[in-house]
RNA sequence: GGAGGGAUGGCAGAGUGGUCGAAUGCACCGGACUUGAAAUCCGGCAGGGGCGCAAGCCCCUCGUGGGUUCAAAUCCCACUCCCUCCGCCA
């Protein structure tokens, strides 16, 4: 997959979305509590490099003050002169005066541009902070369980995994997949397809008709700013499929590259570019003359035109960026929403893991649920969010289980996440079926996501909640494997039967 | 894919190099008048960052990025998005 260049996020990095020096936490937490915010990060197996953000802080502060008063001088000479011309009066001793500042004041605003970029560049990748109440430990075997509901049932029979009952009729065809796409992804046929499209309209009828959720439909493929408002850029792009136009690119970016004048400036070109694949820059033959300058311009301008867009990973990321960029008024909140989409994951580094059937797809699908609230409803929200996840088990008469993750097993946007376990009988275990999670105001702030909060009258972040309710794929399978009878056939959960016609079971 | 037009504060909309972060109107908030309301009048009203006990002062932002200039909403280049027409298309 085509690796995005950072010179490609040049708008992304823009002063609107990253006010200067900020973090994706709370700056706060960077200047003033520096120690302990590391610390807490810590427990989550984040290393805060507390001494490179000191230095850098240092910097900032001094190059931002320097830059400025030299902005404020030039601007009161630079009015001066309007104002000596309007009077007719002689200009020329205050032009004396401004003569040196621009060379000085560019240096400085070069300098901070500099150092505001690495402090960017790391605030991007520190993950939320974890919540209090969050259990703390180093991986899974760490997560609490809060609750258990239901009795997983117990056979008479062999029970048989959901790729075996997938076999009958060509019901779930991973061959099919392979063919067509390659590994991870399968083809649904018949009352199979079905049952999974039963599945999902359950699952919106009861969210929109019980829970209080109103029904999008969302883009697949988003922009990059979308994508980093809700944190799965820049540091998990190997996660995410694109849609970038790698040859393209490389063939506009070779006849720029031929027209640089020397070696130097060649790797200069890389260093400035960092990231992009050398090989695709390092071309030293051509004609010289054309400025570097030029040249990144150019660059920079060729690598915006040629980024596309992101396949998402979750609709989350579609229905939480809707807030992106805007306030909104108290009374509009809360914003409950919900979709059903395809999502696309990578699955990078997942090698060997659930190979067989249909348990971790390049493409599956899911009804997700989200939630943009005011920051003293958060965790209530995140409450009822997860028991709107688990009626849909509940309805279904899955038996799971409710897991307080730790802080070292969260996703890196998360401060408190609840996983929804369901039982597969095959495996004779929990499987993961749905994650709640409380973002707080860390997608907020990446987003620039406000509401004005009556108390203040000013604009303050919003708390963004999200969870699947639930992945339909992997509920598919549960209810295969729970509701499987001994001759091969399925039994429809009760609820579902509207969505089948009627059908008590599909054989 | 081709041709043209556009992007300014919550909205509408003026502003073609200099006290413009920005007229005016609407909306909104506060006050006056009124028994109350309407109408009218007066005042306030963008966001972010820095300094300060505070009053306040300073910086940045007119789609985005770059350039020219002592000075850019205004001039130049590129990009993005929106609109209209033509072509193609589920």
């Amino acid at each position: 997959m085509a690796r995005l260049p950072t010179q490609g996020r040049a708008t992304i990095m823009r002063d609107s979305c990253f006010p200067e020096g900020s973090s994706m936490l709370d700056p706060v937490l960077l200047r003033a509590h520096l120690t302990e915010t590391a610390a807490r990060l810590k427990t989550r197996g984040f290393e805060l490099p507390v001494a490179e953000i000191e230095a850098l802080e240092a910097d900032r502060k001094r190059l931002a003050t320097e830059t400025q008063e030299l902005q404020a001088q030039r601007n009161a000479r630079s009015k001066a002169i309007g104002q000596a011309k309007a009077r007719g009066e002689d200009v020329a001793p205050i032009m004396a005066e401004v003569a040196g500042l621009g060379d000085k004041l560019k240096a400085n605003e070069v300098a901070l541009a500099e150092v505001q970029a690495k402090l960017s560049a790391i605030a991007l990748g520190i993950p939320n902070l974890p919540d209090a109440s969050t259990p703390v430990g180093k991986d899974e075997t760490k997560n609490v369980e809060v609750a258990r509901w239901g009795q997983p049932r117990t056979f008479d029979f062999a029970v048989k995994d959901h790729v075996e009952l997938g076999a009958r009729h060509g019901w779930l065809d991973g061959e099919a997949g392979a063919k067509l796409s390659g590994a991870r992804f399968t083809v649904l046929r018949g009352q199979l397809a079905r049952l999974h499209r039963a599945l999902a309209q359950f699952m919106l009828d009861l969210h929109t008709g019980e829970h209080g959720y109103t029904e999008c439909n969302v883009p697949l493929l988003v922009n990059a700013d979308t994508m980093q408002g809700t944190g799965q850029l820049p540091k998990f792009e190997e996660d995410l499929f694109s849609t970038m136009k790698p040859y393209a690119f490389a063939a506009e970016h070779d006849t720029v590259v031929r027209q640089l004048a020397s070696k130097e400036q060649i790797r200069g070109l890389i260093d400035a570019c960092n990231g992009l694949p050398a090989d695709a820059i390092f071309d030293p033959h051509g004609n010289d003359g054309v400025a570097l300058d030029f040249a990144l311009n150019k660059l920079g301008q060729i690598v915006e035109s040629q980024r596309d867009r992101y396949l998402i990973p979750t609709a989350e990321v579609s229905l939480t960026n809707m807030v992106r960029d805007s306030i909104v008024e108290a009374d509009a909140l809360p914003i409950r929403v919900t979709a059903h989409t395809p999502c696309f994951r990578a699955e990078a580094g997942s090698y060997g893991k659930d190979v067989k059937g249909m348990i971790r797809q390049h493409q599956f699908e899911k009804v997700e649920l989200v939630q943009i609230v005011e920051p003293s409803k958060s965790f209530e929200a995140l409450e009822q969010l997860t028991s709107h996840a688990e009626k849909v088990l509940q309805k279904l008469e899955l038996p799971y289980r409710k897991m307080a993750l730790c802080t070292g097993d969260m996703g890196f946007s998360a401060a408190k996440t609840y996983d929804l376990e369901v039982w597969l009988p095959s495996q004779n275990t929990y499987r993961e079926i749905s994650s709640c999670s409380n973002c707080t105001d860390f997608q907020a702030r990446r987003m620039q996501a406000r509401w004005r909060n009556p108390a203040t009258c000013k604009p303050e972040l919003v708390h963004t909640l999200n969870g699947s309710g639930l992945a339909v794929g992997r509920c598919l399978i549960a209810v295969m494997e729970n509701n499987q009878n001994a001759d091969g056939s399925i039994t429809v959960p009760a609820v579902l039967r509207p969505y089948m016609g009627g059908a008590i079971a599909i054989a």
